[in-house]
DNA sequence: ACTCATTATGTAAGCGCTTGCATTGCGGTA
DNA sequence: TACCGCAATGCAAGCGCTTACATAATGAGT
């Protein structure tokens, strides 16, 4: 057992000659301690090399100062710049972020929840809305307090800190329509147990049917990875009639698709055109650059954080939901047909 | 407080007719519990939907299954995929991932190793080598066991999962050269503080030493952003002799860079020629696609947790070190002259 | 001078869990 | 039948910290 010879609170004690209890208050709350005593209680714990033990303050104050946060995957750009901002804002409050990942599978997620929550996190961030019911007792079962991100569901039933992914993915299709576009693709994520997948679908949708004269030729769903997006995009031209353009559930798929679509010789946006949704830095370099959605990425993580932080200190049951606004980005990828 | 009706050990033992004692060993080490009074147990937890006490059990055994990263920033995919990989190996092995960003400032990185130690990290995984005598004190001083990534350090003085990236900046530089390539310019990340920054330039050094007819026209530090290697481009441009092949110390500063010489009209790599350095995704997506070193962040990330682990369990003192090999990947920014 | 706030500090009782040691009960052996 | 060894379980002492409460010291108000 390393470790053997770390300081306690009591060998602090001795060395300023105090009690533990005022090493104690004077590093929790050093206004309740005289001037000339934190000074060298200060000192004690320096020369020491004191820190608190992370046990047992945890036991003692029953809360760990840790936020769990449970992402799909790193490996998508969006997820990781928007847990970046969140983990940033968490430290500056002096919280530490613990992370677990789905891999967009609601049983992985369960474990995760519950991995984090035995490692005493006093919150919980979590993607999207959509989730198995045991998924949900079992957080009400041990009410821990968590918000909900990249998506704002309709009946805020809970906190939220997000988009409305339905209202964003009529937006593109609006506005791909408004180009002219009357023969439509889409290549989606997976929707099974993914709500954002699911509700940017529904929004294109809504489009479609808005406007009589468009028709959708086909819809693909298929994991996050330029392959697979490019063999949808093999499945949507292999129809005797193509699509104009093709909506695209995320950057990852649009760019899949662009690949795949040069490969075979189109051009874009002239022989075809493409869309995206999320504005990862993967928009901003491809030739041309990406048509696509912007998420405010990093205000949705920083602001998911602020609410996490308010939630532990009030014990806020007062909701606390915000809706951000995605913005369409034209770059290149969708021309006037 | 929340949980005021958390069921505890005692409860499950009251309700099970077994002492607290049993409990424990049931749940951490059920071959020490007969049969029967195993099944008795369980039954207990699961009506009481009981979890073990974080605090507690960190307190009693002094452990808390918890282990570190400290990582410049998710922001950059080189980081986010390797991170990913490592967290989802420790998710099999029962950790839990904790995170800190650096922000890749030696100062911020001492205060999220305080940070995380005293929230009671087993372990921890840092970027990179060079650090300051006062971090390297503090490390020793607490003696946790920590292994190094994304570099190889010659004098092996510690575990570390990576590769050498002054040989692989060496090996692209000599590449570039080998296709022709005499006057060569450099955009790098910011070297002070970043070893592998420094390194990779040393590499390149290295390789235009080795080859006399070859001239280095410039040398630009920057941040990685595209903006930031845009700047340097115009700078490196800037003299009366332009380079003809330009390498960048990472992808994000190659794509940089690539984006600003289309901006300025230029053909890549007929007018220029530029390399990058980690393979992300982004080098697949530039037109055309990007010659750059391929870095093994999947399995690096993933071996380090392993010698993590190992490192807990073991109290090994045996130096745990694995050099991993990055290749060179041959797209179209490279131009023989 | 005496009382009463007020402030600074000490005392000690937990917080929930693990674990070394003691105890019990059992089957096998002499 | 008495004894031993072993497996299963219980007992209780911490682990290091926080905090309600008790105590001491100081100064203000009368």
């Amino acid at each position: 057992m390393r470790d053997k010879n770390r300081p306690s609170l009591e060998d602090v004690a001795a060395l300023a000659g105090v009690s533990t209890a005022s090493i104690s208050r004077c590093i929790n709350n050093p206004k309740k301690v005289a001037e000339p005593t934190r000074v060298r209680i200060q000192e004690a714990i320096e020369t020491l090399g004191y820190m608190p033990h992370f046990g047992g303050r945890a036991l003692a104050r029953n809360r760990t100062n840790t936020i769990g946060a449970i992402i799909p995957t790193m490996d998508n750009a969006m997820f990781a710049s928007g847990l970046q901002a969140f983990q940033e804002t968490l430290s500056e409050a002096g919280v530490t972020l613990l992370v677990g990942s789905s891999n967009y599978d609601p049983a992985q997620e369960f474990e995760q929840i519950r991995s984090l929550l035995s490692q005493g996190a006093d919150g919980l961030l979590l993607i999207g809305q959509a989730r198995p019911k045991k998924t949900h007792d079992f957080l009400a079962q041990h009410s821990v307090p968590y918000v909900l991100a990249w998506c704002f569901p309709k009946s805020t039933g809970h906190h939220a800190v997000g988009f409305d992914n339905q209202k964003s993915g009529r937006a593109i299709a609006e506005h791909v329509i408004s180009y002219g576009h009357r023969k439509l693709g889409v290549i989606a994520g997976l929707r099974d147990g993914n709500d954002r997948a699911q509700d940017r679908i529904l929004g294109i949708q809504d489009a479609i049917d808005a406007h009589p004269g468009v028709q959708l030729l086909g819809l693909q769903e298929c994991k996050y990875s330029f392959e697979e997006a490019g063999s949808a995009l093999d499945d949507l031209l292999s129809g005797p009639v193509h699509p104009t353009a093709v909506i695209c559930g995320s950057d990852v798929l649009a760019v899949g698709a662009m690949l795949r679509a040069r490969d075979l010789g189109l051009q874009i946006p002239e022989d075809i055109s493409i869309t995206g949704f999320d504005d990862i830095n993967l928009a901003r370099v491809t030739t041309p650059g990406l048509t696509t959605v912007r998420v405010p990425q990093h205000d949705m993580g920083q602001k998911a954080a602020h609410v996490l932080l308010g939630l532990l200190d009030a014990d806020a049951s007062q909701l606390q939901s915000y809706e951000l606004m995605t913005t369409i980005i034209d770059r290149g990828t969708l021309a006037r047909v």
